[in-house]
DNA sequence: TGCTTATTTGGCAAAATGGCAAAATATCCC
DNA sequence: GGGATATTTTGCCATTTTGCCAAATAAGCA
């Protein structure tokens, strides 16, 4: 049924840490920078044109993403790119693609 | 980078909908649940024992994967069987397996 | 120093959460 | 129909979280 038994989460810790992972991604802002993400790397400046809300509200969105290791940063100068951490999160978005228009019951 | 860049979000909706999904896993119980039904269908009543909490929250905690499209419902007298509609979120556990022990930021 | 970019902090109103109990619903069996 | 069992729905609650902005702070560079 699955492709890696071996590896579900097992204790109450587990539950807690995969459970904040997903609650980082809980949010359509969020899910957007991801998906801006999943075509290279971008600095907060672009990342703030695209969202269209305060730089330090994106700021803060990055650093939820940063704090559960789904994108890393690297200063450049006085910018900051961020960069998708786990490509493999695209394969969900993927997986899931009843996202649109159809909803399940 | 992606093996199905197709299929991203594109729209309002569609990052809605997908930060819905991540939402309905931003919680350890239902981390937990999904957890155990990775290994086959349960009633409900088993999950019940099995996080120890009031079999309504139980139900309510189902409602809200079921909702998403995560699991489905089947019944079969008077019990009904819960199974994981996406098996492929299992993949997901799997690639962010960091969640046991190491921390990142 | 002054400019640009980004992060952190504080504050706030609104919304979501997560739990239980009680009532409602569904199925089965007598 | 009535009773037993299993589940869902509803109502309610206190608490927590959210998401945003503005102001303050930090970091890099010229």
């Amino acid at each position: 049924m699955s492709t890696c038994e071996a590896k579900l989460p097992q204790n109450r810790e587990d539950f807690q840490r995969v459970a904040e992972v997903f609650k980082a991604l809980g949010n359509a802002t969020r899910v957007r920078i991801v998906s801006a993400l999943a075509e290279g790397e971008h600095c907060v400046a672009d990342l703030t044109s695209l969202v269209q809300l305060d730089i330090s509200t994106v700021s803060n969105h990055l650093s939820v993403l940063r704090s559960v290791g789904i994108v890393c940063a690297e200063r450049r100068g006085t910018q900051v790119f961020y960069t998708l951490r786990k490509p493999c999160l695209l394969n969900l978005f993927c997986c899931l693609d009843d996202f649109h228009s159809n909803a399940s019951a």
